[in-house]
DNA sequence: CACAATTACTTTAAGCCTAAAGCATTCACA
DNA sequence: TGTGAATGCTTTAGGCTTAAAGTAATTGTG
């Protein structure tokens, strides 16, 4: 109850360091996206033999109008170039997506999906939805909002802590 | 406006499988737990050069009244043995984790932090908690336990969904 | 135009991670 | 007691990830 200033003053005197609350949300945040992540990771796996970053590139492909160049690509996906170079050439081997070079610059190299991909990621897409739908059918629409709204202020104040204005 | 019957309707006819909301809970989660734990894992680099899995391994060890064989490490930290084992080797060399023969069991290795070892993870564990708190900081108390909250529903439904019954 | 800086991408070295196979050792039990 | 199953760990093959260095093409500026 908050209205007993005492009560405030000597929690901050008893424990001037006292950390351990944001510490525990920090680890309960973290341990709710590894149990999230972990099913995603296995059933992409086991029922399309993807890995991960692999759909998360081909999602990016397929939410754009055209074909992207390489570094286009490694900034919406927040990873390195190098990562990038890697993850396009094994889905290439695999006919999920193309690569062109550029017209307009020799430097460059445009990928898109191919029409197999397209087919290929819808088909995921609608699934890892469904998965994510059933893991989260516990919580109301209420419950989902207050978690969005508190979720995006944490990010919020963690960007600002780190000196990091925002995703631009 | 949702007192209008029909266009709640016409929705669930137009998008019968509509799970937007609870996927984007998931980005954000995501999101939230990107920015934060790059932070974290920038900083152990450049302030102590210690990788996020170290620290990690060094914390259960911290954490143990005794020597814990590999096995029981690669359960703690949810990963697999292998992984463990690479984890160790690495940290021996560094002079921060001690590997003991078991006296019971001539399989089994005992790994315990060296006094180098916890000196240093006190000072990290320190400056990491810090961090934390300081990442947080716009939070107030309420928003800490509403978030706390959600996140233990959050982890239930998803275990429940997957049919994973807890920590155990 | 020349050429220095920048840009787009690839390569390399090193670490993290897993699944699966392999090697001892220990355990259970006939 | 002998032996097959289980256990504790390591190894292997393959993928993800980064920072840093390298290559080729483009751009900006004098």
């Amino acid at each position: 109850m908050e209205q007993f200033p005492l009560d405030a003053e000597s929690k901050v005197a008893e424990r001037p360091h006292d950390h351990k609350d944001e510490l525990r949300l920090w680890l309960r945040l973290f341990a709710c996206k590894e149990v999230i992540e972990g099913a995603v990771r296995r059933r992409l796996r086991e029922n399309f033999d993807v890995t991960l970053p692999r759909f998360d590139l081909m999602s990016q492909l397929y939410r754009a109008p055209k074909a992207m160049p390489l570094g286009e690509l490694s900034q919406r996906m927040m990873v390195s170039n190098g990562n990038v170079t890697g993850l396009v050439d094994r889905l290439v081997e695999q006919g999920l997506i193309n690569r062109q070079p550029s017209p307009k610059d020799r430097r460059a190299q445009l990928v898109s999906l191919t029409a197999e991909g397209r087919r290929f990621f819808r088909a995921m897409a609608r699934a890892n939805a469904d998965w994510i739908a059933d893991m989260l059918a516990d919580l109301s629409s209420e419950e989902i909002d207050t978690l969005m709204r508190l979720l995006a202020k944490t990010k919020a104040s963690a960007r600002k802590a780190i000196g990091n204005g925002g995703p631009r």
